[in-house]
DNA sequence: CCAAAAGTGTTTGCAGTACACCCATGT
DNA sequence: ACATGGGTGTACTGCAAACACTTTTGG
């Protein structure tokens, strides 16, 4: 038996992180200007390698707080990714996770580290490797698991407007929704917090703000119920 | 740059794969007889070693027909497992996957060759490693997965009536649902084509057997609806 | 006073649910 | 004839969708 696993080909393990971020108006993605032995413009995931005592969950948070000092937040993962041809380098198996974080948070935490770059997600730069495969199966992955479950919530700071996450799910889905009907259905799952204050500056009248229950959160957060129209409309 | 890749140590990738079946009557899972090195009554899921110039899927895929002879059915990727103490040998990384076949048409083939048995769900024997929490995991995305896709049908055999949809659906959710309701819902989907005959034998009456409109699945194997009632309750 | 965004209610239709009786046949 | 499982129809309800006007206030 041992001798089986003498005769097996070990192999790298990578995990790459997708980190999704939302500043109010539109969906985006962090990433990391890719080391000296490219001269041109290659961007790359948060990405780091597996160590021997850490496990795959432990690792990605590793290194998601090593690039970014980062932690707690919402981190999940997507799949294995292991084409031998992945990595030009050396074989490489790569765990991908997705995250979801508010870009505003975390603002400086992240820019001043790792030369990290928020970027628009409907303008990419060229990426490393398969990672822009990577990239559409985590969307796909995120409007999947928004359609049913509150996560959105983990893209807003403490405290947002109502038009706020509407528009984040405009822009996670990409298309328009009923602002009346989206309000009432955000409101009716109970996990918001109206605040007396009002969100100032960006409209002449102001918007509400809210702040996420979170008590509720934690308990309801693998609840299971319709955020958008149609998810028939999903893949 | 290529130094990083030096540094770091190698890990073992190994398949794992969670094969549901279906008898008509219970939900059932393949397992194999755990090798010589440990006499107890071990099982285990299909396994085996990613090799230097497969992908993660052709190895799922290649791993299953080694050991059952079965090729061309759903299987698809679970997640990856990393704990670093998951295998007490060497530290692996198990990529599990999880694959959906009738029981019936592939019978003979599979328990002639390694050993392997169907058992029941709900009377499973002691298991390796962390085999438990996979199946655990595979049967939540199962539910969850068959809730909203049409991928029930990839566990019945050629021609099924209406009766052993209900029954797979029940012994997936682990409850009871309203018959009628049921099959309105499934025929709603338009991917089934009621056949002349009758299965005989088992009711008195006979119960009509359908057969699934195979053109029609391939394009809406990946739409979305609901199949049961109350998905709220999944987790 | 005007422009721009916030906020709010009602109606309509459909899909999900609950529910009960008749049918066909082998014994 | 009867027991067993197969097959069907209807009424109700609640949620989702469509839809438009009023409010606030900065400029």
């Amino acid at each position: 038996m041992l001798e089986l696993y003498k005769q097996q080909t070990r192999c790298l393990v990578a995990l790459d992180s997708i980190i999704f971020g939302f500043d109010g108006e539109e969906l985006k993605l962090l990433l990391v200007k890719r080391g000296v032995q490219t001269d041109h413009d290659t961007w790359s995931l948060m990405g780091g390698w597996l160590k021997p005592n850490e496990s795959l969950d432990q690792a990605a948070e590793r290194i998601l707080f090593e690039l970014t000092g980062v932690s707690g937040i919402f981190l999940e993962q997507l799949n294995a990714f292991g084409d031998p041809n992945r990595d030009p380098v050396e074989r490489t198996v790569a765990v991908a996770y997705y995250a979801l974080v508010n870009v505003k948070d975390y603002e400086t935490k992240i820019s001043d580290t790792h030369h990290a770059q928020w970027f628009s997600m409907h303008d990419l730069p060229e990426l490393l490797f398969d990672h822009r495969e990577m990239i559409k199966i985590a969307i796909e992955r995120l409007r999947y698991k928004a359609a049913f479950h509150p996560v959105g919530f983990e893209l807003m700071p403490e405290k947002f407007t109502i038009p706020q996450i509407l528009n984040l799910y405009e822009a996670i889905y990409g298309s328009n929704f009923d602002k009346r009907n989206f309000s009432r259905k955000i409101l009716s799952t109970g996990l918001l917090v109206k605040l007396k204050e009002k969100q100032k500056g960006f409209s002449k009248k102001g918007a509400f703000l809210y702040a996420l229950d979170t008590e509720k959160y934690k308990k309801h957060s693998d609840s299971f119920m319709n955020f958008i129209p149609n998810p028939e409309g999903l893949v």
